[in-house]
RNA sequence: GGCGCUAUCGUCUAGGGGUUAGGACGGAAGAUUCUCAAUCUUCAAACCCGGGUUCGAUUCCCGGUAGCGCUACCA
């Protein structure tokens, strides 16, 4: 590969599936490195089993890459379209001696294949069908037989390819079985469309998941055989789930999706996974912009050995992100959320109710449980011996429910204001802070832990707070 | 079964022939405080095992073990 060909990298997706984590960390490996090389990113959906690829399974993977930002260059193209290129394609290799017509039955090869494996040996067909002369094979077709085009793999030495990330790997031609290129019905296999298309597409660098490692001497045998010089191959270690097994529908939220309703923020979705499997050359940075992470990465930083995929730190960094974020911005944000979990909040009192919650959120979900009492009139049914404090009695918070309503009677409405009234109120009443200042919280927010108190009761407003105080004391009566 | 890849705190990782093996999440303790959260400080926590090479291996080599992947007319 002349090192100064424009690169050209793709991620090629098969729509049987939603965009997932693994997948969604491939294409952003992809996506980083076109971005860092000045180079194209192309987006090919991988569409050959018709069995079980869905239109909306290609929807839901688009859907995926635009939330977590991914742009591609070019495409998306769909392999359904571009059958003639893969037939041509096999039938050069047939042409050329590469490949050869099989006529075996399924039935057949798996026997064969059970054979040489209790022999020990690969669990591998030696197709008799490769010896069939050309002019006969040609004739059984022209008959009407069905046939699948194999690729004829050297019978011995070995086939030997540079991985970007795990150096160089090589396999015994020996090893290998002589695969199908093009299926009976005519529909190509992976390997031929892959191959068809990186070439088609002039695609420089491979990077995928560290599940193709083993597919790859296949490839690079028909890249050969084509007389094309292969791209760079980069396999990128697996994502597991926390039992270390690879990560799966059974491990909870697999799409991307789920975590865009989750309340996560694609950038810092971008970055958890980005560095997962890469570190960059000072590991001590780990909150990055886009502009870092495309100016730091490479292909030097993958790492070798699978990872395991940890929610907690998303969350912590996703939470990073949400603090980090203007008040005006996560607002914003957060009002289609609150709107839609059916709150009819104002955009002002939102802006108001943020800076309030921002610290104490880590989804932007997070803000129908954190803020739920600034969003409606009545409080829902809460438990009233929260209003009894800590170290007191309900005569006690009774005396301050009281005390407070005086105070929030006639005291100007601001947080300092409010701060200065209640606090001298307690001192008054001999109470200390907090045995004056629960008892209020519980009764205007239903619980026992919330935003700053005074903060709060400036948001609720006069009218609220006083009802709010009105009822907590009439529960406790 | 065969082949391949991998192996540093619980997790993500840095490092690399001689280091107090570094950072982050999580955990623990403390500070702050009207609660919670945030913040700050401190602490605990790792080189899979066995050989070899070497003055010296966590680092290099070999073997073992384990995990993962591939082993389809799926991708």
């Amino acid at each position: 590969m002349a090192a100064s060909s424009p690169v050209r990298v793709r991620f090629a997706p098969s729509p049987t599936g939603y965009l997932h984590v693994g997948g969604a960390r491939t294409a952003l490996f992809n996506w980083l490195y076109a971005r860092h090389t000045g180079g194209t990113f192309i987006l090919r959906i991988e569409d050959t089993d018709f069995e079980r690829s869905t239109q909306e399974m290609v929807e839901g993977i688009l859907v995926g890459m635009r939330w977590i930002g991914l742009e591609w260059d070019e495409g998306p193209s769909f392999q359904s379209q571009r059958m003639e290129l893969y037939r041509a394609t096999a039938g050069r290799l047939v042409e050329s001696g590469h490949a050869y017509y099989c006529f075996c039955s399924k039935e057949l090869i798996e026997q064969r294949r059970a054979v040489a494996q209790t022999e020990g040996r690969a669990a591998k067909d030696d197709d008799p069908c490769r010896r069939i002369p050309r002019d006969d094979a040609e004739r059984r077709r022209a008959a009407g037989e069905a046939a699948a085009i194999r690729f004829a793999v050297p019978e011995s030495g070995s086939t030997r390819f540079d991985d970007a990330v795990f150096g160089s790997i090589d396999i015994a031609n020996a090893e290998i079985e002589d695969f199908v290129l093009l299926r009976s019905d005519g529909v190509p296999t992976y390997h031929l469309s892959v191959v068809a298309d990186d070439l088609d597409m002039r695609i420089t660098h491979i990077i995928r998941g560290a599940d193709h490692v083993s597919n790859t001497p296949k490839q690079k045998l028909i890249y050969e055989a084509l007389g094309a010089p292969p791209p760079v191959f980069a396999h990128v270690p697996l994502i597991l789930g926390p039992d270390k097994t690879r990560l799966s529908k059974r491990h909870g939220a697999t799409s991307v999706i789920a975590y865009k309703d989750e309340g996560f923020l694609p950038e810092a979705f971008r970055n958890y996974l980005t560095l997962l499997g890469w570190s960059p050359p000072d590991s001590t940075k780990e909150i990055m912009s886009d502009q870092e992470l495309i100016a730091l990465f490479s292909l030097e930083g993958i790492s070798h050995s699978n990872a395991v995929f940890d929610r907690t730190k998303l969350e912590w960094l996703n939470a990073e992100y949400i603090r980090a974020m203007p008040v005006d911005e996560l607002s914003e944000r957060l009002l289609p959320i609150v709107r839609a979990a059916g709150y009819d909040v104002e955009p002002g009192k939102m802006q108001r109710i943020t800076p309030l919650i921002r610290e104490r959120i880590k989804l932007l979900r997070d803000v129908l449980t954190a803020a739920d009492f600034f969003f409606t009139d009545e409080l829902p049914p809460y438990d009233t011996s929260l209003l009894i404090p800590q170290k007191g009695d309900l005569a006690m918070a009774k005396k301050a429910l009281e005390r407070a309503r005086e105070v929030l009677t006639h005291t100007d409405f601001s947080h300092q204001a409010l701060d200065q009234a209640l606090r001298s109120a307690a001192k008054e009443m001999g109470l200390k802070a907090g045995q004056m200042f629960q008892p209020i919280r519980v009764a205007v927010t239903g619980r026992n832990a919330s935003p700053p108190l005074f903060e709060t009761l400036e948001v609720l407003g006069r009218e609220t707070a006083l009802k709010r105080i009105d009822r907590a004391l009439n529960e406790v009566q």
